[in-house]
DNA sequence: AATTAATACGATAAAATATATCGTATTAAT
DNA sequence: ATTAATACGATATATTTTATCGTATTAATT
């Protein structure tokens, strides 16, 4: 229960790790990062891919092949990052979907959008910039 | 990802409907509320029997028996109502576990840490009389 | 040209978690 | 006695998350 997911957390060390150690053009392949924080490699490796369709990361296919951060990550909330990767943020379902077919039943519909804003707000607040330092 | 349980919001249904209608010593059954909310039977029993436990209801056994809401939530948050039904919030396992295998390996614990305590914050500073009116 | 080592990505499998249900006991009003 | 409720451990189902597999493509190296 409010958790996040491996996915976001494996995004966040690759994009750590790649943002402290891009001096000269270096390159890591999703491989190195795996065996460096012992992330398991496929599934890394797909949230890698994710990252580079996302423009987060460029990737260099190819033997010597491997990733680098891009400069979007400047001016990007961790609420946004989040949402990029994983979609809307909804405490409940109910607020994701247009239809909820017993909402005039829902005692507590404004009260869960109140806690949600809340939740949104404290994550739009959060800069990636200071996350991968 | 980011969601609260059924558990949750079953309670907060339960709480806001029992918070508004206690004149008279009024008091519900899981069947009543059930049917008002169209929530499964059994669960929100369960969770109502969680709720006498916590001390946050108080109930009457028997034939005409049924549940009252007690006066505990006045000086609750909404982050301390969540733990006490769910456990300690913590956005990553290893947060709530004692010891992490490869921290030495982690580059965003501070970082997640921050967070999670954003998180907490933004939740204890939501008094649960606002969420049941 | 062949080999090697990497990314790309759809499909599927496995594991973990959340949700719902069942069965039985107990309680108290009728 | 009967009825209708709470209590609660055990179990089953569903959903979501996490991990893996298989195959294609790419580019440096030999």
């Amino acid at each position: 229960m409010l958790k996040i997911t491996k996915k976001i957390e494996y995004a966040l060390i690759v994009l750590r790790h790649l943002n402290e150690h891009k001096e000269n053009g270096a390159s890591y392949s999703a491989k190195e990062i795996s065996s460096l924080y012992y992330l398991p490699l496929e599934n890394l490796a797909k949230t890698m891919q994710n990252l580079v369709k996302l423009n987060y990361l460029t990737s260099f296919k190819g033997s010597k092949g491997g990733y680098r951060i891009n400069e979007k990550l400047d001016d990007t909330s961790l609420g946004d990052f989040v949402e990029s990767l994983e979609g809307p943020i909804g405490l409940v379902d109910c607020m994701l979907e247009k239809n909820c077919l017993v909402e005039e039943n829902c005692n507590i519909k404004s009260p869960i959008i109140r806690v949600n804003d809340n939740l949104k707000y404290a994550l739009s607040s959060i800069p990636m910039s200071d996350i991968v330092k």
